[in-house]
RNA sequence: GGCGGCGUAGCUCAGGUGGUAGAGCAGGCGUCUCAUAAGCGCCGGGUCGGGGGUUCGAAUCCCUCCGCCGCCA
């Protein structure tokens, strides 16, 4: 039997889940019903993610243990699992013993190998911000990106992962392995990067405590990729049950979101080889959606809340909708409109009437029974059917779900237009028995199919419809076929599968939500004089001003602030020349922390209005002395 | 700025080894009655972003410009 091995990413625990965990473990748990559908023994692992500095101050400030914060959170992934029908096999959490066990024993191994050494950030520490900074973050080479001043040349040690020995296995294995990133343009991203040369990695920390301990070295916990992505063998009993592991290691899919991909695509690979285990054939980067076509915010991240989502729609539906609506890979739109229009058009009209009328004529022309077909019966439906098994599959194996859906759909509007074009009640007036038979096994049979392959997608609709179809089994492989159904077998019409949604109702209190939202979002805070007295801004001269090598939007001026001059990157490119701005008097932001932009330290920052993609710089009087504050 | 991609009907997108464009949705008209005011049929002349080139012929190949987007810096 082959064995299919799917996962999604461990979730972090410092968040409630929300709809994007929602979209990656549905679209895992379609594939991993569809395998097991097909035959397969899978295995389909998910879980979370529970160590690391903000969940060690997340519980502090709480007053509770991270792991209890970490439990609590854990109960919402599961229930929310739970009313999503996710068949996952095993939840794994990166607190359970026997992973911090396998981890700390890949270190250790890793370490002995030579692949993890003890290594020294050489210097560049910001003491006033308590960070280490790389050469190449540095500002003209010496000073903090943060807060401007001079950095120190300071040793912390750290563990390292020798990344940079594997930059050539890695090409080497993209090159064998096209899709083992995908979609495909995600690949040559990671190809890109990789090429460009990779670093060693630090992978311990010594400035908290709540991970898993460096096991012999008591100042190190290991830091956050190194524990978590080690759960996708740790979950299926690496060292502890090593049959089990055996059975399905490679991991024949890891879904992720686009966010994680280098971690996924070039960390993880390496680190397995280095640890001498295959890497995993596919992972898959799919994309984001927004929320009624603005960008996900916290307000409104209410509006797709996926437990008032399942009240509001069911749960099935809105799996549906999310594998329906984009394509896996690409970013999309999330909005209760279009979802309610897939729901009232996709699964009430096309697949859930179309159940409903044929399950009454079977009713009134047959007896309420799965007629017998004869030999000579057309086979127009049973083609598209064998048409669509195939085209299913082939792209569920690309994780096209969008286009598995296209295709069932095809057969469930080629149904419609066949009852139609047939008229059952013509050949029921005409008396016509034995055509009339074999159109309505036609129509069941056609019906079976759909819902067997809809099963992974919607498996408490189908199942239902199933039901209704007389047939009470859970689909297994020996289903995936034309001619299962059973002439003789009684049918079992219920109510409607998809009941109609008033979709102006809908749009309308959404949108008044959205309103609400967005007004959140704008809710300016008010501040106290005191807190705007600790702004100095004042009215400086511009001396110099030139363009940023190779760029549009940036210019470099030089501002006599009347006690100094001062240097300042400015993003208004695109809308003045330097030779205009100098002489210019403008308003400047004075202990706005400098920060390095594109190699060059802008101290503070010039003021401008802007609206609509237009920006205005303020005028001044002609006698307005250079250095004046604004108050 | 480097690398990659995209720009096709009102909307979302297919197509693209070159031979004068397709689907779904929306809209209009018509129609059957088994059905959840569902279904089915008909209606799409859109400079295939602009310009130039290769070719007998380009949405499809090449160059260039414009506008978006992704990754990197």
């Amino acid at each position: 039997m082959s064995k299919f091995y799917v996962t999604t990413p461990i979730y972090y625990v410092n968040d409630v889940p929300h709809l994007g965990h929602a979209y990656t473990t549905i679209a895992a748990d379609v594939i991993a019903r569809y395998k097991r559908l097909k035959g397969y023994e899978v295995f389909f692992l998910t879980g979370t993610d529970e160590h690391g500095q903000k969940i060690e101050k997340a519980a502090k400030a709480k007053g509770i243990s991270p792991k209890e914060l970490a439990d609590s959170v854990v109960v919402n992934f599961k229930k929310l699992w739970e009313r999503f029908n996710i068949s996952y096999d095993h939840f794994i959490r990166t607190t359970d013993d026997y992973h911090e066990r396998v981890v700390q024993e890949i270190f250790q191994r890793l370490y002995e190998k030579g692949d993890i050494y003890l290594g020294e950030y050489e210097g560049w520490y910001c003491t006033p911000c308590e960070s280490f900074w790389s050469k190449s973050q540095l500002i003209e080479g010496k000073c903090c990106p943060d807060c401007g001043r001079p950095v120190e040349r300071l040793k912390e040690k750290s563990y390292f992962f020798r990344l940079s020995t594997y930059q050539d296995k890695l090409l080497k294995f993209y090159e064998d392995n096209p899709d083992f990133v995908m979609p495909e343009f995600r690949m040559n991203e990671v190809k890109a990067f990789v090429k460009q040369g990779l670093e060693d990695i630090s992978i311990s920390r010594t400035t908290f405590r709540w991970g898993i301990p460096v096991p012999f070295d008591n100042e190190h916990v290991i830091y956050v990729w190194f524990d978590a992505l080690f759960n996708y063998v740790s979950g299926i009993g690496y060292s502890t049950d090593q049959e089990k592991f055996e059975k399905f290691w490679p991991a024949d899919l890891h879904i992720i979101g686009k966010d994680i991909l280098r971690f996924h695509a070039i960390y993880w690979p390496a680190f397995l080889m280095a640890a001498g285990v295959e890497p995993p054939k596919r992972v898959f980067a799919h994309g984001w959606w927004t929320v009624e076509g603005r960008k996900m915010s916290k307000s409104l991240r209410n509006v797709v809340d996926p437990n008032r989502l399942i009240d509001a729609y069911g749960a099935d539906a809105v799996r549906y909708f999310l594998m329906r609506e984009v394509p896996f890979g690409l970013d999309g739109d999330f909005s209760h409109k279009a979802l309610a229009h897939r729901i009232n058009g996709d699964l009430a009209n096309d697949l859930g009437n179309l159940l409903y009328r044929v399950l009454t004529m079977t009713i009134k022309y047959s007896d309420g029974v799965v007629p017998e077909p004869t030999e000579d019966r057309d086979r127009e439906l049973e083609n598209l059917c064998k048409k669509m098994i195939e085209d299913v599959d082939r792209y569920l194996d690309k994780q096209a779900f969008n286009r598995a859906l296209e295709s069932i759909w095809e057969v469930i509007r080629a149904a419609n237009k066949y009852v139609d074009v047939k008229a059952p009640w013509s050949l029921y007036k005409e008396n016509k028995r034995e055509e009339l038979g074999n159109v309505l096994y036609n129509l069941l049979e056609t019906l079976r199919l759909v819902a067997v392959l809809l099963y992974p997608f919607m498996p408490v609709k189908m199942d239902e419809m199933l039901s209704q179809l007389g047939v009470e089994s859970t689909p297994t492989v020996k289903d995936v076929a034309w001619g299962v159904l059973v002439p003789g077998t009684k049918v079992k019409k219920g109510k409607p599968l998809f009941p109609k949604l008033d979709e102006e109702e809908i749009a309308k209190k959404i949108e008044k939500e959205v309103k609400e939202a967005e007004k959140e979002e704008e809710k300016v805070e008010e501040i106290s004089i005191e807190y705007f007295s600790k702004l100095k801004i004042v009215v400086a001269k511009v001396l110099e001003a030139e363009r940023v090598p190779k760029t549009d939007r940036l210019i470099k001026l030089v501002l006599d602030v009347g006690s100094e001059k001062r240097t300042v990157v400015a993003g208004i490119g695109a809308w003045y020349e330097p030779q205009d701005l100098v002489g210019k008097k403008v308003l400047y932001l004075y202990n706005l922390k400098p920060r390095k932009l594109r190699g060059v330290l802008s101290q503070g920052m010039i003021l401008a209005a802007s609206k609509d993609d237009k920006l205005y710089l303020p005028e001044f009087p002609e006698n307005t002395p250079v250095g004046a504050q604004v108050r």
